[in-house]
DNA sequence: GTCTATATTTAGATAGAC
DNA sequence: GTCTATCTAAATATAGAC
């Protein structure tokens, strides 16, 4: 067996049609979710045949692993570039880490809107999603909840998780919803907040939301 | 036609089997997701015969529609009562008010798990489910968000309207996910913390979220 | 590596007896 | 109002040619 001859391998110089299924596939999940999205169908928008699928990736749950596993590698990749540019003698140390938090999935990283659904549908998602955040996520929070205590000593261990999770909460809220709060706020056909600005506001919350939690 | 004979009136007397199939509905879509979630197997564990489902309820989404109703009522009269309750005067009145928002989906109002990952779902799923959410929540959200600037007048309508939605996304995170927050807290196996003491933890972390938007 | 064709299962929905 | 039986379409996955 040949070095080119294994699909399934991450080292492997990508081939187009495994990266246009890929595209594909985020865009499917992302509106239909896991079980809503065809596999005949995410074949059809690649223009490749639905065997192509499963030779690629085996069946539906490993395809749907594989897009994750592409995307969050990109997001987590951007974080830690942010978090290391992090001043944490500033001080706004606390909402530069949030928003080295918040940042890359609202942004350019994150995939746009094919991705931002099926980021938040992993967050509240049953097992299967729940394995992908634990494989896929987990340390990045590590990183992250080490990171809200060197902001913010003041913070247990614990109380820091929470923030963290709080965090992941209202991101994934905004992420997955276009232009529900500008909706509320300014009545229907609100035009959306630019994303910058979007996760500008959410960093000052969730610094606030710790601070909220420390008199407890 | 007589009045018993109209059973997709809301006004009717609930039957024993569409409560039943209401039941059975509510843990599978909450389990599999609205795609993932099967009508044979509903009939089955509801223990009444599949076409059974069709006459009550027309289709899959009827079905759904029905399950999304009936719980959001419940939610809402039970964070109406909480609000009518809030001391505007009292110095933690904004906490107060979170604490009104966040209570009910997360006690046995909520209907507990079958019915906690439902209510994530709608939060961050597609035009389906935006379109449930603003057909059974946005009243109510209304009615929070004006609650809101009466606890803390300093805060513009937009900025507590993204309070209210960050608040929810906070809120689904939580509700549905059995013990994350525990885990990256304290490892594999830890015990998950008991709902009120969640709810007060958020409240206040909601309360402290708004705080910081306002120097914006 | 990519395609065509198909096997097998399961889905939501309907018809009609009672 | 509830059941049994069935229709039709679509799902995932596989086999085998090229």
């Amino acid at each position: 067996m040949t070095a080119a001859s294994a699909p399934t391998t991450d080292s492997a110089p990508p081939l187009a049609a495994r990266e246009r299924i890929l595209d594909a596939a985020e865009a499917a999940f992302a509106r239909d979710g896991f079980a809503g999205a065809g596999m005949k169908a995410i074949a059809l928008e690649a223009g490749v045949a639905q065997g192509l699928l499963h030779y690629h990736f085996g069946s539906k749950e490993g395809l749907y692993s594989a897009v994750v596993a592409r995307r969050s590698a990109r997001i987590n990749d951007a974080r830690a570039v942010l978090l290391e540019q992090v001043d944490f003698a500033a001080p706004d140390a606390l909402v530069q880490v949030f928003a080295a938090l918040v940042g890359p999935p609202l942004g350019p990283e994150g995939g746009g809107e094919d991705y931002a659904r099926i980021f938040a549908l992993l967050a509240v998602g049953g097992a299967r999603d729940q394995d992908l955040v634990r494989a896929h996520y987990d340390d990045n929070a590590h990183r992250f909840i080490a990171a809200i205590r060197r902001a913010e000593p003041r913070a247990s261990h614990e109380r820091a998780t929470w923030a963290y999770c709080f965090a992941i909460g209202a991101l994934v809220s905004v992420v997955a919803r276009d232009g529900r709060p500008e909706r509320l706020a300014a009545g229907e056909g609100a035009p959306p907040d630019p994303p910058a600005r979007v996760a500008a506001r959410l960093a000052r919350h969730c610094a606030g939301g710790l601070r909220g939690l420390l008199d407890d």
